[in-house]
DNA sequence: ACCATCTGCGTAATCGTTTGCATAGAATTT
DNA sequence: AAATTCTATGCAAACGATTACGCAGATGGT
């Protein structure tokens, strides 16, 4: 029977002899109304089992109880774990979650976001592509009156709460640990640089030469060095062209992977010979042989703080924007163990 | 400026000397207003950027353009791919995806699987959780004329298209490849048969030595193992127990990993002491050591046909469920090549 | 030339909920 | 007791798009 997901608050006025504007005022537990009418209501909506029809809800409200989460990809150990603290803090909340990817793809982006504005969503909670600053379209979200959160890739021109990891602190520990274990000619694989994310990763890698007193070597930068493939192939080159490397600091964990397995493949000892580390502890940098050391981000713990912080914007227009610092941890694994 | 957000349908009527009806009929392509009249009506839209209030138009026509996926876990291999073959086709019919994560838990799936109803999604594509069946949630769902397309876990008491590999076929596959490379005593690590991919994949194990003319060793039989932590407490037990192995092949590549590294720490050699082989063939198979052999299932095309079939199915009523088996391919890898 | 059909568009109702305004009676103040 | 303020509810208008129905004029068949 359909008909009980049918029944409509004029249905339940009708039977309680009242009018849909009471009922809708008890179900959603409006001060003006009485006690005893609200039991009422709830009791003969709990008896029907009423259910609200709330794309009617949302129309008339104007928007649509959900939040949609965008990021590039959602295989990503550091995104699906974000994601997972998202949900379980909107779920309690009645917020529906919409999850997003664009693949890295700024038009697929900038699309995916129109589409986001149409839909009237409450709220966007952001890690934007890494290609290019797709400024204009989370602008024009922010003018239809869609709260904004950003996390990890932040658009610093653009007037929102953000949410990341103090990247620069961050790899400047992990390179220090390296430069610590005897390393001297780290080379850098380093994602794209229209990214503050991985221009952050940078620089912690040469504050953290400053800091010991060593100078950077131009020549072992790798830049737009991210994916596996991009990893292997900046590995191939080092071989290749002889390169003269004791360690490789990756923005990246999937291109440390990428320069391990060529690496190791080669008869090169790691860490021995070379040390690794890469960045954001995808789950294979434990399990694989040997061990990458990673940095951590805490990224549940981001999607949390973020969803909250999205919902106290929805719910009260007044709350000030939010800029917040996640630690993470950098884990230390066999690949850069060289001394005891 | 939001103001040009604000356009209805009404304002363009209004500017054209028309009615919002002939408005809405043009943009929507009716075949009973005159080509002139769509031009003028659509160029008009296009000067303002109109921009249609799509919670109005759900509202009105009773159902959203949304279709969910719900699955038990985004960071699978297995389904971030599927996710990604229906996001691709759904985005082409200007769907949205609402993206669900259910934890494996039977609660958690139905109450998402109720608030989807609530949202009058037009379409749920569904990995069931593989705990205990939750067939009322779903079969709700499609009382409430939604249509519903199941893949991987699929509930066969409810009437529905149903889009999976043939997991029989599969690790049946498997196994006479393990069987092929003289492995005999071939430990199964299974998960839980409440689901049946994993009763099939059972069921492929056993069909594959009863073809090789073996009896399978009942004390073999590891289920409930399917993490990774339930591998690697399998594999201590098998050490601790010695417990007489020569393979372990596991319904899932976590539990065979954590097997895996239990068995090297133990200096066991793999592939020549004992063989390993995974289903799933997540990422890691490949660049872990030893690669682990595993089945891929070619998930991305699953999505892909689910997506196309709930299109299908919602806009025309009369559509014929769909059973389609998708082909997935074994990969050999190092963990049981003994044999040149 | 007459009736039928088709073409192109307008009229107005409708979807279910929310909410500004009004109001009747109760409670409180003066 | 009159005036004021609350309290609890009703009335009715939204929100913006879709669509059944109607109708005038054009087209076509006989």
């Amino acid at each position: 029977m359909t008909k009980s997901s049918k029944i409509t608050i004029h249905d339940l006025a009708k039977e309680l002899n009242t009018t849909p504007a009471t009922v809708s005022r008890a179900l959603n537990d409006n001060p003006r109304i009485s006690e005893k009418t609200r039991k009422r209501v709830k009791a003969l909506a709990e008896k029907h089992n009423y259910q609200p029809n709330i794309i009617a809800s949302n129309f008339r409200k104007g928007r649509s109880n959900t939040v949609a989460v965008v990021v590039p990809n959602i295989n990503r150990h550091y995104f699906s774990n974000a994601i997972h603290g998202i949900e379980t803090e909107l779920a309690k909340a009645d917020y529906n979650v919409m999850i997003c990817q664009t693949s890295n793809s700024p038009e697929t982006e900038a699309k995916l976001i129109n589409s986001l504005i149409n839909h009237k969503v409450s709220g966007i909670i952001i890690s934007s592509n890494k290609k290019s600053q797709n400024t204009e379209a989370l602008q024009k979200a922010l003018d239809s009156e869609i709260k904004v959160v950003q996390f990890d890739n932040v658009l610093s021109n653009i007037e929102t709460s953000c949410i990341f990891n103090n990247d620069f602190e961050a790899s400047k520990a992990t390179v220090l640990h390296m430069l610590k274990q005897g390393y001297r000619r780290i080379a850098l694989f380093c994602g794209r640089l229209t990214s503050n994310i991985y221009q952050d990763r940078k620089s912690g890698y040469l504050a953290a030469h400053e800091e010991f007193g060593i100078k950077p070597i131009e020549e072992l930068f790798f830049h737009q060095t991210n994916t596996r493939k991009e990893g292997e192939a900046a590995a191939v080159r080092i071989l290749k062209e002889n390169i003269n490397i004791d360690a490789i600091f990756s923005t990246g964990d999937y291109a440390v992977l990428g320069a391990s397995l060529v690496l190791k493949n080669a008869g090169i000892k790691i860490p021995q010979e070379i040390g690794l580390a890469g960045y954001a502890n995808e789950p294979f940098t434990e399990f694989v042989t040997p061990s990458i050391t990673s940095f951590d981000q805490n990224s549940q713990e981001i999607g949390k703080i973020a969803a909250e912080q999205i919902l106290k914007e929805i719910e009260n227009e007044e709350t000030p924007h939010l800029k917040t610092i996640v630690q993470g941890d950098l884990i230390l694994r066999e690949s850069t163990q060289r001394k005891e």
